[in-house]
DNA sequence: GCGACAG
DNA sequence: ATCTTGTCGC
């Protein structure tokens, strides 16, 4: 799915002599929360003429930002009749255009969330023994997949790296769909597959239940582990004798640990075929420093291979 | 100023 | 995530 070019055609929708709001064309891509994902989308609009990005303002009737400039904006928006005084639309609601034509892409994709989350299983199948730690790094359009493999004892036993167009954008909640393609490829070509995965992202500590390494560990049937940099949703509650340790809940239910390695905490939840308590006692096993070491190296592999070519 | 949804 | 110099700290 081309969000971007749905992006695109909603804009080309708008009438000359409305205008809408990046919130209204998030909520009808499927989602209101993308809102600032469409303002950074609109910023690099290929087509400033047939796509009339000029129609898009904000909530208030602020005008917002435009490539040449908010003359130029202004201008446009008044030749087709729109009112503008200050800097600020006059009567937005008289012009404000809502009514569009759209599948609700992001909608879909929640929906395919939810399939995989009742394909979740958060119980422990097999002892976890070699770990992969999984990242992927970006620059301009391009991405990095790496995958290092450690043995319980922290020895290297494998490297890949796998490139690839980035076919997706960072939207909260949805980074599954960004990274899990070019996470399966990489896994894949794994001589030897890990018995289990550790990814850069959370497992069920998510809005939906169904963070990165939970969609990864259905796609791929591989247990799973999410460490996460910060905190997605939840809140924390100390764990009595167990400090640096806090459970995290989400409507009621623990989905997660924070563990306190180095500094600031890391954020730990089970993906898929790995119960809550091993996935803590995983991470742990594995840490030398603040990253588990899986996800460190993978990082590290991941950001060298963008800046100094090799992989493929 | 407040709220602030991973990478 | 990425854009980026020197600086602070273990």
């Amino acid at each position: 799915m081309d969000l971007q070019r749905c992006l695109l055609d909603l804009v080309a929708q708008i009438p000359p002599g409305r205008v809408t709001t990046y919130g209204t064309l998030a909520k009808a891509l499927g989602d209101p929360r993308a809102s600032r994902w469409v303002g950074r989308a609109l910023a690099n609009n290929p087509q400033p003429v047939r796509i009339p990005c000029h129609r898009v303002v904000h909530a208030n009737g602020e005008l917002g930002g435009y490539r040449w400039g908010p003359e130029r904006k202004i201008a446009l928006l008044r030749r087709e009749g729109i009112t503008i005084e200050g800097g600020k639309i006059v009567e937005m609601k008289d012009v404000l255009w809502e009514d569009f034509q759209t599948d609700r892409p992001l909608l879909q994709l929640r929906a395919t969330q939810q399939r995989l989350r009742e394909r979740l299983v958060l119980q422990d199948q097999t002892e976890v023994d070699t770990v992969g730690g999984v990242d992927v790094a970006y620059s301009d359009g391009e991405a990095v997949a790496a995958c290092v493999v450690l043995s319980s004892d922290l020895e290297v036993l494998e490297r890949r790296t796998k490139k690839s167009a980035v076919a997706f954008p960072y939207i909260s909640t949805y980074l599954s769909f960004r990274e899990s393609p070019l996470i399966e490829k990489v896994i894949s070509e794994l001589e030897e597959k890990p018995t289990a995965l550790m990814v850069d992202g959370n497992g069920v500590l998510h809005p939906r239940g169904v963070g990165l390494a939970s969609h990864v560990g259905v796609l791929l049937d591989m247990p799973t582990i999410g460490v996460a940099k910060r905190l997605l949703c939840g809140s924390l509650t100390s764990i009595a004798g167990e400090p640096g340790t806090w459970e995290i809940r989400y409507e009621g239910a623990v989905v997660g640990y924070a563990l306190q390695t180095t500094g600031k905490p890391i954020y730990i939840s089970p993906g898929h075929l790995v119960s809550l308590h091993a996935a803590l006692s995983t991470v742990k096993r594995f840490c030398k420093r603040r990253i588990p070491e899986p996800i460190l190296q993978a990082h590290q592999l991941a950001t060298s291979t963008l800046r100094y070519g090799k992989g493929g």
